[in-house]
DNA sequence: ATTACCGTGCTGTGATCACAGTATAGTCAG
DNA sequence: CTGACTATACTGTGATCACAGCACGGTAAT
């Protein structure tokens, strides 16, 4: 229990919840592979818990999805089928346009900044090239919740992050071995269409253009033909 | 650990899930009522089993939002402000209207036979007058995620419940000491229109009924005026 | 070389213990 | 009779132990 009290913060929050966060942190980041199997004890080894904190967290996880455990108790991380995974993407459309749609109606001046600042920073990381893929990736996520929590829907944000958790494996399982997707730059038109939505309170331009963003990534990803069944 | 295990099922599933379940079916029944605090140890003695099983499930809980830890680490169910409350309504009406919608473009034969058998059920329920309060609840329910079913996303159903969850304390808190919602019987008009609009395929009509039927029921809890702020 | 088999190690699960913090009831002083 | 204070009991949290079941590696027999 040492030395992640460090990175985290030491006070008064239960182990269990900021194990919790962690590995949702990493399972959105990708850093576990699907069908990754996760040992309990190694894991609380790793981050210097014991195992019921660890305990605490994936029950958590495999209660939202985000972890699954196999016939024979193993706990590993899900590999969604096609069909699944198509009825994923086609949630994250609905919820997600629904957020950025509120976002257009319920943003503030603040939040417009903050969601431009996330924007900037987002091209600007992609556009240096070379570029760490794990930093991309994590101004994506952050560009794409600024606008979320702009909805001022505190609920609505947590089920797009139970989505995300889901969807987070499958998506970066990809994007770590192929760089075509921040070179394409496809995904910065619909950013910015988002942003501009926001400006001029267009629900259904915002909505729209956080659509395209999701589905354009789900087609990438199915058309690597990956995804069992 | 006795004889919770012949109430549910013996079988393989882990103590904690069965517990689990059994506490989010007390919830969303509105077995508990709001700010009611709950004590791991004397629910584990109630149940019959050990605390670990207990403790699992409050977590995965507390995770949903279904219960929460006030800040004197009391684990209590959740009494939602006003605000609050129009969220959660807000977002029944999108997710739960979204189900319905694709329900009726998936619906099969077999749903739609079993949903108008819900549907039968719950309105001989009510007219039977007399009627166990908790009964009428639980056909509600049943119809409605029947409904919900039929839509073919077990992840949207995953969300709905969560949403219940959050909900039932509320609903079911007044509900056991007002029976004006079941004897006013505008819920079966949604009911009904609903099933219609399955029959014919009509997706928006779906939607409709079902936000109406949430529209109504929040509206009359709210015109309660107990909620706080 | 291949296949069947057995044993060791590891898996998650449940139970119990230990501990620090808080609410509460009971008691004593005013 | 009312107030404050103290002590007891109870809260959730973390750690450790015990156990049944499965996976996997090594071995032996064909």
């Amino acid at each position: 229990m040492a030395f992640l009290a460090q990175t985290l913060s030491t006070r008064d929050t239960p182990l269990g919840q900021s194990v919790c966060m962690l590995l949702s942190e990493r399972l959105i980041a990708g850093q576990y592979k699907p069908h990754e199997k996760l040992s309990l004890r190694k894991v609380a080894a790793g981050l210097g818990v014991s195992m019921m904190p660890v305990r605490e967290a994936v029950s958590r996880l495999v209660a939202e999805g985000a972890l699954e455990v196999t016939p024979n108790k193993a706990v590993r991380v899900p590999l969604l089928d096609l069909k699944r995974f198509r009825e994923l993407t086609a949630l994250r459309i609905e919820i997600e346009g629904m957020a950025a749609g509120w976002a257009a109606l319920a943003r503030d001046k603040a939040d417009l900044i903050a969601i431009a600042a996330a924007e900037k920073a987002f091209r600007r990381e992609r556009s240096e090239g070379r570029a760490q893929l794990a930093t991309t990736v994590a101004m994506n996520q952050e560009f794409h919740f600024t606008l979320y929590r702009a909805a001022k829907s505190p609920m609505l944000t947590q089920i797009i992050i139970g989505l995300w958790l889901k969807a987070g494996p499958i998506l970066n399982f990809d994007m770590v071995r192929n760089d075509a997707w921040v070179s394409s730059g496809v995904g910065e038109r619909y950013h910015a269409a988002a942003l501009a939505a926001l400006h001029c309170r267009d629900s259904a331009a915002a909505r729209a253009a956080i659509a395209g963003d999701i589905q354009q990534t789900s087609d990438r990803i199915v058309s690597l033909g990956q995804l069992p069944e």
